[in-house]
DNA sequence: GATTTTACTTGACATTTTGCAAATATGTAT
DNA sequence: ATACATATTTGCAAAATGTCAAGTAAAATC
């Protein structure tokens, strides 16, 4: 559990006024694990700040984002999530079931802090995996023999 | 320069019945280089098929994705992009001129067809750089000195 | 040739995200 | 404290991208 001070001394670090709402969407962020959708954040903050406006929570987060304190993650394609920044890790997507998990990976190029690739300066890193997690793998498996009983009933 | 008669072939081997639209947008694919957002393709096929409606580049490109035909690049956060498929290379992003280039790399878990990781099965594997390209480097360096000066004659 | 399946078109719609102007809050200097 | 300047939040509107359902056309199968 990270403490209100902590969090407002790293936005100071980083440039960025701990305001109210600012502090309460990190504190999300770092009470909810990784991955969250802007509209879970906007949900969450709204039950201390009735008020707060999803406008607030994007722009909190492109500035998180913009500083190097939370990334972005795109790998569903129709929403973007977000985490407090951590290094050495991936993503992979279920195509069953749509659950995202974390890949503990030490990928060699993203060691450095920042690095060139053919003179492009890299400020950011993703690693996207896409597939059937084993949970959904396991169900298959156990559809899957149903499934072969229900057709030889079927084409008998 | 890739024949229809090539891609039909291509379709076919995947199962997917070679419609003129599809074959078509595989050819537009085939023939812009890489990258192309939906739209893109909608307007090229346009020109041939002017009643083509989105719906049918997006079906399409939803199966070329599906049987491994194409790639679907999500880099950007508000527009899916697709390519057709080829092994080792990632993406850059350039968050100033939002250029996208290829970064030609051996990933070592990209090496394999379809791998597992903590028991999960991959069968895509996706990296994205972000950051500034070469060419908005040098702008910026030039820009920076003429800032500079700029600074120097308002302060004075 | 009739039937069934598959693909395409059309238009409406949902969702996520951004833009903008007004209102509010914050910080600074007086 | 008060007034001023700046930064932030709000609330609404609207863009952009993508999805869905219903009807039509085309193709494959019988």
């Amino acid at each position: 559990m990270i403490t209100i001070e902590h969090i407002k001394k790293k936005l100071i670090e980083k440039g960025i006024k701990p305001t109210y709402p600012r502090v309460r969407i990190y504190q999300v962020l770092s009470d909810n694990g990784g991955h969250l959708t802007a509209d879970f954040i906007f949900k969450e903050i709204r039950k201390d700040i009735p008020t707060a406006s999803r406008t607030t929570v994007y722009n909190a987060l492109s500035s998180f984002v913009e500083v190097g304190l939370v990334d972005e993650i795109l790998i569903t394609g129709t929403e973007a999530r977000y985490e407090i920044k951590r290094r050495n890790h991936h993503h992979f997507l279920c195509k069953k079931c749509g659950g995202i998990f974390d890949i503990d990976i030490k990928c060699p190029l993203a060691q450095g802090e920042y690095s060139r690739v053919r003179g492009h300066l890299i400020q950011e890193i993703h690693g996207y995996f896409k597939g059937i997690c084993k949970d959904c793998l396991k169900k298959a498996e156990l559809e899957g023999e149903k499934h072969e009983k229900d057709d030889r009933e079927v084409s008998e």
